[in-house]
DNA sequence: CTTTACGTTCAGTATTGACAGAACGTTCAG
DNA sequence: CTGAACGTTCTGTCAATACTGAACGTAAAG
């Protein structure tokens, strides 16, 4: 039976995304729509499958779609939402995780202009980390173009 | 006055370790750490400076000692702990941080195992997800070598 | 026009986890 | 040897938040 490795995956999202101090939920739903099969399902298929209840699920895929992780598809049956994954979503995903990786960057300026007057050494500590996030900065937008062309083209 | 300045360089370390998914409190004391002169300071003085309790400040300064950020120093004052920001910290936490956005790899890995007889059109979500973090997991840590080096050497 | 099914939003509940306080062990000073 | 200062660990408490249930609005069906 293929249930239980489904069940295994969608909690290893769920998991996954505790550990990126998302909602469990989030994981769960996009666990979901990540092997279901046809790849899009109603807001009440979801809750059926999941055993949860609307209005989690709700909030729930509103929050994945802000995160450019879902879509809204043509519904086949009128007054259901159906949902499924958006291509080129997990792009769109790493460069948000990114942006708050960079937002590092900001922080560390703040605190060189405090340690302006200091000894470069003291100053050693923020200047590490803003060169680093800088390349990442710079570099990895770029690796990002690559794969998402690949997928694209 | 720079009292106040410093206080929002705290704070905004605090913002950004939350929004990480990380204790606001691991947030704080290494903020103070980067920019505290000199920048040793004993678990007693962190108490102090956050006016936070010793049990705390204790806990959190072992998760920022396992998180490669922070590190004990020689005590000037016996039977004082003295921490202080560690050489290089910045490059282990990002390699941390990088470690948990690959572990999606495996996911994804255990995702395709499921849909192996399905159709590539439904693989292809996970298949996505799956060259990323490929290309991510084998181009950043030469990047983050690259960084280290610069500061190293 | 009425009823029903569906999704959203709001208020209430439960759970998680961050932090404080207390108790303990240890080490130095007197 | 006694006392005090320090750090760690354990337990309890409080706050944040994820989730549920109920009320509401809406649109289709009979």
């Amino acid at each position: 039976m293929r249930y239980y490795e489904q069940q295994h995956f969608i909690e290893d999202m769920s998991l996954y995304f505790e550990q990126m101090g998302l909602p469990r939920m989030a994981g769960r739903v996009l666990g979901v729509l990540l092997i279901c099969n046809p790849p899009a399902q109603s807001l009440t298929d979801l809750c059926e499958i999941l055993q949860a209840s609307k209005s989690s699920i709700s909030t729930t895929t509103r929050l994945l779609t802000e995160m450019g992780l879902i879509e809204r598809t043509p519904s086949p049956v009128p007054r259901q939402v159906y949902f499924q994954f958006k291509p080129g979503g997990w792009v769109v995903f790493i460069r948000q995780r990114l942006k708050l990786w960079v937002s590092l960057h900001n922080i560390a300026e703040e605190g060189l202009e405090l340690l302006h007057d200091q000894d470069p050494e003291l100053r050693s500590r923020l200047q590490e980390a803003h060169d680093m996030f800088s390349v990442i900065e710079e570099e990895l937008p770029t690796l990002l173009d690559r794969v998402e062309k690949k997928h694209g083209g």
